[in-house]
DNA sequence: AGGAGTTTGTGAACGGAAGAACAAAACGAG
DNA sequence: CTCGTTTTGTTCTTCCGTTCACAAACTCCT
């Protein structure tokens, strides 16, 4: 389920804290969701919860990375080390969620040997050595548009069988292997039609259609 | 509807190839979607295909496009220019669908004056000045998670009404005012947890949810 | 110990999206 | 002009996720 993730932040924020139990009215609220879905999403991994009393967070908070899978660390591949490229290999949210980058690959090599983060950006076609040698499942590109094909492609017959795809494209993967897509235009772009609407009161009055076949 | 910016997309694709019509076929297989779909979601806007033909690439291309609004430019703040903030100032994606960053703001003065991507970064304290006066309404959130409620209040007083938010944080903003977030180790944690399923075949299979096309 | 007050877990109702299927419309060939 | 082919627009059915509502279970107070 797709909202475990948000759960597990709350729950990180609130052992920081120090509370130590808490109820699903209370983890709704700090996620933004309807009480009734968190504990559906939630009696889904088990009954972890106590009635009357709420959940243990420590506790929960551990049932939840276990089932998400970040109990151990995933090692990541970044393709691609551009500007976003740059940023992603410097975010330190990564690491502490779960997932290690052990690469940065690109395929200009006036970038190589460059230091980013405290990694050198390797020659993308050390990509299958480093999938083989880490046992990398996880990749993520970050090149222009018209490389990420290539670049899935390539990362798929090394043995990649996830994928975060930040450019501007569909992919095409064989079955058992995930993609996601994070596109930062479309999400701008939906901004934008509700803003629209905001503005403009009438809405789509029909759309009248405009031709009538004459007999 | 959240799939019209990918049709957007793929009918630009189609215009550069110089394609005049498509059915709805062909855009489905495109963009990875089924076909009764598409055409529900297209004939929402009004009827633009031509039965036994298909659609005009063009004309439904700027159909879309005015639905979404983005026939005409946006303007766009973007605050927190560290490395995420950065490598999004220097996106060109975002000119090229109808946005426009008209300002870059940062609270640490060390960065004041710092000329990034043809714009100077101007102090958080400017936002109400520059909304104001560029009649910005989307904003870009790009700061720590610490600082970005901080944020979108200051954005909501100032006028924005959508935000767009990287940091890590659920925002609270009054009725009337869009988020959408972007968490890249959200997408991370999903990756990771069916990757576990596949590791792991014992737990419940099935649910194959890949995009399968031909590019 | 018992009752009052909480809070979980879940059965049932609801809503809306997704897919299959088909009739209506356009076009071209003969 | 008519028929066959193609493809849209739409209806109908199915399914999944969300929400409501409530009994069961636990704590605390008296
Ligand atoms: N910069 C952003 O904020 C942003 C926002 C949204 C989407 N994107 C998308 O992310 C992608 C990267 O954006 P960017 O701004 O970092 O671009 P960029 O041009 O700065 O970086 C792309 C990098 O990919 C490398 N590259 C090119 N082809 C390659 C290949 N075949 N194999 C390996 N590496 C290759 C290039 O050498 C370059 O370093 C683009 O698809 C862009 O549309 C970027
Ligand atoms: N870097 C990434 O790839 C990445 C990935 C995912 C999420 N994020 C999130 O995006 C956000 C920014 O990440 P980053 O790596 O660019 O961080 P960063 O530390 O490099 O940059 C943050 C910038 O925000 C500025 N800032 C801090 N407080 C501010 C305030 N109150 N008003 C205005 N500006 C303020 C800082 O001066 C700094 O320049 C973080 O919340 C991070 O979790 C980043």
């Amino acid at each position: 389920m797709a909202r475990l993730p948000i759960y597990l932040r709350a729950l990180t924020v609130l052992v920081e804290r120090g509370i130590g139990t808490c109820s699903s009215e209370d983890l709704a609220t700090a996620t933004g969701v309807n009480s009734a879905k968190l504990r559906k999403d939630l009696s889904y991994l088990g009954s972890y919860g106590t009635r009357g009393v709420g959940y243990d967070v420590d506790y929960l908070r551990y049932q939840i990375a276990r089932e998400i899978g970040v109990t151990q660390d995933w090692p990541v591949v970044i393709v691609g080390i551009g500007n976003l490229g740059n940023a992603l290999a410097n975010y330190s949210g990564f690491r502490s969620r779960g997932f290690r980058v052990v690469a940065l690959l690109d395929a200009a090599p006036e970038r190589h040997d460059e230091a980013v983060a405290g990694l050198e950006v390797r020659p993308f076609d050390d990509l299958e050595e480093i999938v083989a040698a880490e046992s990398v499942s996880i990749g993520v590109i970050a090149t222009p548009a018209v490389a990420a094909q290539d670049v899935a492609d390539r990362m798929v017959a090394a043995g990649v069988t996830s994928i975060l795809n930040f450019a501007p494209t569909v992919l095409s993967v064989p079955e058992g292997v995930d993609v996601r897509k994070v596109d930062l235009s479309i999400e701008l772009q939906i901004l934008a039609y509700h803003e629209q609407r905001k503005a403009a009161p009438d809405a789509d009055l029909g759309h009248a259609t405009d031709q009538e076949v004459i007999a």
